[in-house]
DNA sequence: ACATCATATTGTCATTTAACGAAATGACGA
DNA sequence: TCGTCATTTCGTTAAATGACAATATGATGT
């Protein structure tokens, strides 16, 4: 039962965690983590280079994918909190998300300094 | 050609490559974001905490998986800069890489403020 | 040289992931 | 209502990953 929950690197933010106690990764940050490590997603990552917003079409052409594909993997992409999506009329833009790529970042950073 | 470079995320620090132009993760960020981006290497990694120094043995052990997985996974945590690995005699102990780590991290904060 | 112990590597299997086409569903604007 | 773009789902295929047992490698002591 602990070990379930080991095994899901879950954590609970009502139990004060002290210094001692690193239960594991936060699961938004585990999220983050596995839409960077994957050379597709890091390529469809570059086409938003210089804050440069796409549609899910544009970014199915440049990054050579299905249209299906590019939907599914920018969805993985906007759970890891690296893009933002806002609706205009049909079409939905896609852009980098500095904020919530920084903050993941810093997560991550926070983790690895207590942990290791 | 060019198309290739871009796919595999190489990039080559000959050419200048000026504020515009970012290629993609260096390899061996990759290989840091792979090395975390997976819930069993997480577990491992937890069993580092706070300096402790195992031998692959200890971890298939604390782990609860075979000798060969957790000589392999270590292997990929050591790729990832994430741990280290030092011998002594007939075993090989391991410890978390809070200097490569952190020096990953660091890499990955300058492509993200620089890409996004 | 040999036996032994710890680690690393290999071969194999099951599971997961990535990607596609096609089709159904949603959301919006004309 | 119809057309368009996006999302989701289904069924499929290929590739990557995770795990194991078995074997090979390397280090140590006799």
């Amino acid at each position: 039962m602990t070990m379930s929950q080991a095994a899901t690197g879950q954590s609970d933010p009502t139990s004060g965690e002290g210094v001692d106690t690193p239960v594991g990764l936060e699961l938004r940050t585990q999220e983050f983590l596995r839409a960077l490590a994957s050379p597709t997603r890091q390529r469809i990552m570059m086409l938003f280079a210089r804050g440069a917003e796409l549609s899910v079409g544009e970014v199915a052409e440049r990054a050579g994918i299905s249209q299906a594909t590019a939907s599914q993997q920018l969805t993985l992409l906007r759970r890891g909190r690296v893009v933002t999506s806002r609706r205009d009329g049909k079409t939905v833009w896609y852009r980098a998300d500095r904020d919530g790529a920084l903050a993941a970042l810093a997560e991550l950073q926070s983790y690895l300094t207590t942990c290791c």
